[in-house]
DNA sequence: CCCAGCTCCTTAACAACGTTAAATTGACCT
DNA sequence: AGGTCAATTTAACGTTGTTAAGGAGCTGGG
């Protein structure tokens, strides 16, 4: 049975976890594979497209634990999909710089729920998405930001641990849940004004 | 006259813009300062930590342009820093990526001039830290996508060209107002309450 | 039945990269 | 003069992304 871009991106996605992103070598993954690296170039023009097929491939694995449950409003309903994402890149090592940045297959994706949850809830579709996208950034920089600290879970830089450790990481659940609520609360009232 | 990191991380960051964050090797930087590649490791341990550099001297030449008038009020001057952060990545290629995540030389600078300003406005110090971390992260979320679709000024990624190029791309400096916006409400409904 | 063609992979190789070890320069102090 | 130390060079190593050329294995046509 032959290999599939899907195939690569998923080993590529394991081994980031035990490689992170510097370490993470086409010859590695073709290693997991049980094949050579140039056969991942059959399926690839070069690395960057492993890393946009990955960055695809870790979003729509997402899809499901991104999914609001129908009971929740608009504005819960985006907090949800937002912690989801936030899971979601904190869930790989270097997650947040794989993720960020690269070419999504689909770019329609970004924020597909909160979205459609939004225009039901009768808010014009331009302006909605901004206040998505907005949230959208803010995830993406925190995570970014969060993961500078903390690579992998329970582990820490240790040039943190004195100076500013307790000011960037200190329960960085709480710090998140706190702009996440600022970012919604900001999004509400700009959505609703005017 | 002998070399020191900041010459080093100088000439970094004056070659990003020509060669990319890919394209920025040990060797260019050397034959740009008429060295070779392994006397830069007097100076610095890793490429890491000549990427630490840059980033430390880009966020402390532009502290000026961050610095907000006397004349403005704590909000404004939080608006104020934004924008500058923003335009201080926009100038550099891959600007966004090479700031995000690295290890700033004195992490107590991010913000420092909007914290001084909502302390003297008498807000709480500890609250008002994590409003501005909350803006800073949206700064940083929202530069590193609209990087990755405009690298530099002027140029575009083909591939955003039809597809999704208006709604991520289209005017990013209204976008990125917008958001700007909403954040700052949020932050400061966040502040003022309880 | 066999040959042509296509898909998918291997072998071999390349230039370039980050990095290290060892030798070398040049300036200053005694 | 000689020695110490900072700063750099020369030389080299292993690894990386990537390309070129070729080979195995299937498929369909004559």
């Amino acid at each position: 049975m032959t290999l599939t871009r899907q195939d690569i991106a998923r080993s590529g996605l394991k081994l980031l976890n035990e490689a992170g992103l510097n370490g993470l070598t086409l010859r590695l993954i073709a290693a997991d594979l049980g094949v050579k690296a140039p056969a991942l170039y059959w399926h690839l023009k070069n690395k960057q497209e492993l890393l946009d097929e990955m960055a695809t491939q870790m979003y729509a694995d997402s899809v499901e634990d991104r999914r609001p449950p129908d009971s929740l409003g608009e504005w819960e309903a985006a907090a949800h999909s937002a912690r989801a994402l936030r899971r979601m890149m904190l869930s790989y090592r270097d997650g947040g710089k794989v993720f960020a940045g690269t070419y999504l297959g689909d770019m329609s994706l970004v924020g597909e729920h909160p979205l459609r949850r939004s225009i039901e809830a009768g808010l014009d579709e331009a302006r909605a998405s901004r206040g998505i996208f907005t949230i959208y950034c803010f995830v993406v920089g925190f995570v970014i930001e969060e993961q500078a600290v903390r690579p992998m879970p329970g582990e820490f830089d240790e040039r943190y641990a004195q100076s500013a450790g307790q000011a960037v990481l200190g329960d960085a659940d709480a710090r998140f849940e706190d702009g996440l609520q600022m970012v919604l609360s900001g999004a509400r009232q700009w959505l609703e004004a005017e």
